[in-house]
Parts: C-alpha cells; sequence; structure tokens
DNA sequence: ACATTGACCTGAGAGC
DNA sequence: TGCTCTCAGGTCAATG
C-alpha cells in the first residue's frame, strides 16, 4: 500500500488527529522496527510533547516534535499504516508502536511485515541528503525539466527507473506500473531510447496519477485506471487487450500489450 | 549503471 | 478444517 499517495493520505489523517496533543506514553511493541533509535531513547524525546507539524518526502513521513529539535521518521514498507482510535476501542493488530494522548485517544503505527522503520532525524532536509532520496514525485518544484535531468544518463527500463528512490522519490510498483499504463508506454521500454515527447507523456502521467490515487480515497479511482485490474488476462480499461503480467526490476508488473508500445 | 536474486518479516489466499 | 505453497504495494546487499 504505502507509496507516495498513501502516505500522503496518512500525512493529512495524522494533521487531522494526533497533533498538538500531549503524549503521554510511548509503547515500542517491536523494536526491530527502530531505526538506530532505542526504545528508551524514543521514548525520552517523545514523552511529555506533542506534535506540531508534518512533512512527508517520497515514502517518508517526519512528524515534528515540539520543543525539541527533532522528528519521528514513519517508513511504512510494505504493509503499514496509521489507526488513530479512543480508549474504548481495541488496540489494531499488528500495532508496533504505539502513543498514549492525554485526550485519551491513541495513535498506532501498524506494520504486519516489520519492513518498515521508525527513526529520529535532526534535520529533514539533511536526512534527505544523507539517505541520497532523489526529488518528491508530486514536490511542485520537481517539473518537466528536472524532471528529464533526473533521467539523464540512464540507461535501464523505465519503471526501474521510476521506482528507484534516489531517482525520484515516492513511487513503487503499483503506481510505476499505473503510470506507464496512463502514458502508453511499455515498462520495459529503456531510457535512452525515448522520445522527449514520450517523455513529456510520462511526467504528466505520474503527476496526473498520483494526484488521482490521493484523491482516490474520497472518490475511486478513475474507470479506466490499471489498479482495479491488476490481474493477468483481464481485460484492458483502455483499449481491450489483455493485461499481461510480467516481472520488470525483480517487481511483478501488469501491463497492457496492446496500448503500451516502445519496448527497447 | 543496471538487472537479478535472496534476504528481511508475516499473513492472506489458493489449492489440495 | 487443516496443511502446504505462493505471493505480497519496500529496500538492501551481493553478484553478474
Amino acid at each position: 500500500m504505502p507509496e507516495l499517495p498513501d502516505v500522503q493520505v496518512f500525512k493529512e489523517y495524522l494533521d487531522a488527529t494526533a497533533l498538538h496533543q500531549r503524549i503521554d506514553h510511548v509503547h515500542v511493541a517491536a523494536r526491530d522496527i527502530l531505526d538506530e533509535v532505542s526504545a528508551s531513547t524514543l521514548r525520552r524525546h517523545l514523552k511529555g510533547r506533542s506534535f506540531d507539524s508534518t512533512r512527508r518526502h517520497g515514502k517518508h513521513l517526519f512528524v515534528e516534535v515540539e520543543g525539541d529539535d527533532v522528528w519521528l521518521r514513519l517508513h511504512f514498507g510494505m504493509t503499514g499504516n496509521l489507526k488513530y482510535y479512543e480508549d474504548d476501542d481495541e488496540e489494531p493488530d499488528h500495532t508496533r508502536l504505539r502513543l498514549d494522548f492525554a485526550n485519551g485517544y491513541h495513535l498506532a503505527y501498524r506494520n504486519t511485515r516489520k519492513l518498515g522503520q521508525i527513526g529520529l532525524v535532526g534535520d529533514v532536509d539533511e536526512y534527505i541528503e544523507k539517505e541520497g532520496l532523489g526529488p518528491d514525485a508530486l514536490a511542485r518544484d520537481f517539473d518537466l525539466r528536472s524532471f528529464r535531468q533526473a533521467l539523464e544518463g540512464r540507461h535501464g527500463t523505465i519503471k526501474g527507473a521510476l521506482m528507484n528512490q534516489s531517482v525520484i522519490a515516492g513511487i513503487g510498483n503499483i503506481y510505476a506500473d499505473e503510470m506507464l499504463f496512463y502514458a502508453g508506454v511499455h515498462p520495459e521500454a529503456k531510457i535512452d531510447r525515448l522520445s522527449d515527447d514520450t517523455i513529456g507523456e510520462i511526467f504528466r502521467a505520474m503527476k496526473a496519477v498520483l494526484e488521482s490515487a490521493i484523491e482516490a480515497r474520497v472518490r475511486d479511482f478513475p474507470r479506466n485506471f490499471l489498479v482495479p485490474r491488476r490481474e493477468e488476462g483481464a481485460e484492458c480499461p483502455r483499449c481491450h487487450g489483455e493485461i499481461t503480467k510480467t516481472s520488470v526490476s525483480g517487481r511483478s508488473t501488469y501491463f497492457c500489450p496492446d496500448h503500451q508500445t516502445g519496448k527497447r
């Protein structure tokens, strides 16, 4: 689930629920998701304080801790999400970190497969730099020119580059497929063989797909999206071709061979 | 520079 | 019902 659009939704969810409330208890249920921070250090930084604001970069969510120059960093792996709930409700399954607020509510960071990470960072921009994350795919200043720049000098498949977090931050397997589907580009198309026009198409598809996906939390996915038809043999919602499954960059890939052309 | 594979974890769903 | 197998939207390291 958690690619850029999902993490954006988590951000808005946290903004609407858990900001500005005093944290009374910090319960670490699974130490192995902590990244370079001990449970006691985490507790020391959070307890008695509250969250001021949030920031998202790619698939990372940063939550600013009031009165302490530190941000909580949440990464959701493949199965992570957030749940804000009342005292009376039961703690959700697979809660790996639970914050208890003074108002009687709780914020659960859930993660079935524990492939995510929770950490503390002093400076968000520094962290992004240090980790070598590329520009956020939806950042306003990530324009067509920057997109071309990001792809420059690359020779691999377009899907591989789109999913590479050091090239562009935020796109994973599902939405890489979706934007190539939208743009009508074969997932194995080689970057250095793509025309300027096609790069432009992919860029516009990237923005449109990510924005629609965020929107889709409220409405449904547009009818002509691939997401609901990630199934071998399904009918292509655009051209009545047959959805095909392959593997690209080690990830299962669905596409329509009829209208996604330009392989190699 | 890139693709591929396996590892990290755990659970859901398919097939028997 | 229960067992086994396969697969999963992320990322890293090792290898070719």
